[in-house]
This record gives C-alpha cells, structure tokens and sequence, in this order.
DNA sequence: ATTGCAGCGTGACGGCCATCACAGCTAGGG
DNA sequence: CCCTAGCTGTGATGGCCGTCACGCTGCAAT
C-alpha cells in the first residue's frame, strides 16, 4: 500500500505498538483475527476530517499515530473543543453503536494513520464477541467520565482564569506526575485554548501574561513548564 | 414487603410499566429471569440519595417510578445539575462498568422506587449475556449524547437568555410535538433551573420575566405554556 | 394566627470579559 | 528579500450578569 502523505503505514493490528493500552487488547486470538480481517488502514494529513458533526456513523476509526481534534460547533461558527484525542483512542464509537449522528467533528492536526472498521461489520463482531461488547461499554463509560469532568470545569467555575488553570492541570497530570515542576509540549494556539475553556483567545493571552508574571509558568516555543503547580491550585477558588 | 413511604413497590421487572422502553426489553427470557433474580427492589422518599459522587459504585439503579436529580458540584459548593432522571432509565451505569467513582450524585426529588443490581452481579450477568453488553454500550452511547448537547448549551451560548431558551425547547422537544404552543408542567425551582443552565437564580427570574412580556410565554402555577416556538428559536442567535 | 421557611420579584452596583482595533512577530514561500 | 498570513500582545470600551440586599407571597406546622 502507498503512503500518501510520506506516513509508514502499518498494516497489522498485531503489530501496533498502542496494542497494550487499546481497546481490544486482551481478546482472545481468533477474535482478533477476525478484527484484522474487518480492519481497514489509512493515512490523513494534517487538515484532514475523519467525520463530520451530524454525519450519520459510518463507523470506527482507530488511531494509531498522531493527533485529532474534537469539536462540536453551533450554528453561528463558535465552536468547542472536546478534547485532542491521542494514539490509542477510537473515535466515532458513541455514534456507531447508537446509529445516532455523530455528535462531533474529528479534524486531523498532526499527520495520521487511522484503522478504519465500517458500521455493519463492526456490530456483527461485537454481537458475536460479548466480550468485546463489554470492553467497548468501559470505554464509552470512560469517555462519558471525561465529558462530564470537562463540564465541570467549563460550567461550573466562571472565571476565566479558574478555568484556564483547571485546563494546565489536567494537561500536566496526564503527562507526568508531579514533582513540583512540569514540562509539557503544547501545540495548541491560543485560539484553541480559548476554545477548549469557553473563553476568547485575548483573554487567553493575557491570563497567560498574568501567569507568567505570577511565577506559576514559564513558556518557551511550544514548551510549557508548570512552575507552581500549587500556585496553580490556589487560582481554583479564589 | 412493606412500602415505607407510602409507595407501592412493583416486586417483578416483568410486570413493570416500563418494562417496553427500558434497557433490557428484548432480552431471551432465560436472561430476564436472571436479571430478575439478582435484582432488589426499594423505595426512597423525597430528599434521599442514591449515589454520592466520588464514591466507588456498589452497582447500577433502574427507576421504576418518581424522579431523581443528577447534579456534581464543585469543593465551593457550586452545583450543576445534569439532567432529571425519568422512570425507566438507569442510573450509575457508567461508573458501575468502569469500576471508576460516581461522577455524579443521585438525588431523589419525587418518591421513587427503584429496583438495585450490585455490581459484581451486574458485571457477571453482562459477561454471560454479550447481547446484553452490547444493549448497555448503547445506553452508555445515547448518555453521551445528551452530555455533549448539554454541554454545547452550557459552553457555545454564552447569553443567558440562549441558554434558557435552549433549555426550553429542549423541554418541550421531550414532552411535546410542535404545533406552535406547548403545555408542559415544570416542578423545577427557579433556582435549579439556574443550576441546569449554568446562570444565578436572580438572571433566570429577570428572564422568564422578560419571555413573558415578550408573549413568548405564560405561566399559571407549576404549569408552563411557551406561546411561540418560534419567538424563543429567534433569541438562540441573537 | 403567628411563625417560619422556601421560593419569587426587583433594584443597585460593579467586575469580568467579549469585542473591536491595531501593532509587532514569526514563518514560510515566491 | 519582501510579503502574506497566522499567531500573539495590548489598550479601550461597554454590556451582561453575578452578587448583595430587601420585600413579597404562599404554604406548612405548631
């Protein structure tokens, strides 16, 4: 197969190296088979949509490298980012096993391979593997847990700063324990930030001016260093 | 069994007036026996509570009569309430698979019966039913759904009048088909509708003032009747 | 009746932040 | 090397709405 956008492609399931976290890691052999057998690969560049919000589910798309963007957006052009989901997740699986229209826009931000399992062979194989079915309700439960934690921090501390600083927290706990001080790469621009807490992208800047000049980060390039994580905890509810 | 509260408590799922839009509806027989097996009935009276949050879940409810709030709230005392629990549906299911805390809290705000499944029993009857995993991942699926609309609500409009109309209509999309005026009653409080949309008590008075002398719509007692569809469509956007 | 309490209505004030406007900055591309 | 385009920084302005404060109603209990 070719690699359209200078991406390697691979191939199997079995050989993928987010195999040990995925979703369907520790099924029995067959059943994974018969996943490779319905499992189909490509590559997307950057600026790339998976799916479309209101889209009806075509199906599954496993990401295997690089990073999308999740959004929904009303009918005036504001939009709302989700989350940035990494290597390891699979995308549109609320909207396949309901048959319901996805409920969000999956754009490519960074070069991606996605396995890609169509609606109608994906059902079958999770009827025919109950515990697949099992698996897949965990993973619905976990992302159902992320949007609600996600609400929290967009409806329920109103200023901006709070939520900005609820933001970099949960950033910096997912990529590294803290020892007091952080480092972390962020890709994201301002005006993606402000869409991610609800906020507009001046606000954004200048919160992270003020947190700057408060010691709590440090900021050089695309590099983020958390210098107080607790300077950070004590902005919650003030 | 008694009735503690004055309610009658409905023993069998299988005569249960729900029994036709619920969860497990078109499940074999054999497995409803089972289900109806490893399920415990109870009644609650106003005031109580099914599950707090960040508890590690004992197990899922399924609501057979009255009406539960499910709300999460922050350390300052905050709340924001999610959505009003109606019979037939099923609580602490997300949390019960995953094996995560509650993310949210149950409370009862009209006498309820509700039938209780432990986890461990739940967990084992979904690995013997794949069919009925497969049901529950649905479930899951359409419950996050309706937590990405909310939070479209609560995050894209940052108007309170929007967000209240939003919510309206909404209300009036469950209950009601259109046919330019809609009668619903509406036992929810001032202030916890303020608790739903994300706004202060005082702003959601001030607004349905407002909705009424625009001729949007009129209230007598716990009955709302919303004149013009189409008046609240326009405030969505402006 | 009286007390109490929960919910509703309404005024005043002030802060936060969205919006507009514009200017420097980096980066990539011809 | 400019030139465009996207990103970032910053000031000015104004409105929305959260908060405080208080009075009102209606309902329940004693």
């Amino acid at each position: 197969m070719r690699a359209p956008y200078g991406l390697e492609i691979i191939e199997s399931c079995l050989s993928c190296p987010h195999r040990e976290d995925r979703l369907f890691c520790n099924l029995p052999p067959p059943a994974v088979q018969k996943l490779a057998a319905i499992t189909s690969a490509a590559a997307y560049p950057k600026g790339a949509t998976l799916f479309v919000e209101g889209q009806s589910p075509r199906g599954v798309f496993i990401l295997c490298s690089g990073k999308v963007k999740l959004s929904t957006s009303s009918a005036d052009g504001r939009s709302l980012i989700l989350r940035i989901s990494e290597p390891g997740e699979v995308l549109g699986l609320p909207a396949t096993v309901t048959g319901k229209p996805y409920e969000l826009t999956a754009d490519v931000i960074e070069p991606t391979q996605a396995n890609f399992i169509s609606r109608t062979d994906f059902l079958l194989f999770l009827r025919e593997h109950g515990e697949a079915a099992l698996r897949v309700a965990q993973q619905l439960g976990e992302t159902y847990h992320s949007a609600i934690s996600e609400m929290r921090t967009i409806g329920l501390s109103h200023s901006a700063a709070e939520k900005l600083a609820r933001f970099l927290l949960d950033l910096s706990a997912n990529h590294d324990e803290g020892k007091g001080e952080v480092k972390l790469t962020l890709t994201l621009t301002h005006e993606e930030i402000a869409q991610m807490i609800g906020a507009s992208r001046e606000t954004v800047t200048r919160l992270f001016a003020d947190f700057k000049k408060k010691q709590l980060l440090q900021v050089r390039g695309s590099t983020l260093i958390i210098k107080s994580k607790a300077g950070l905890e004590s902005v919650l509810s003030s």
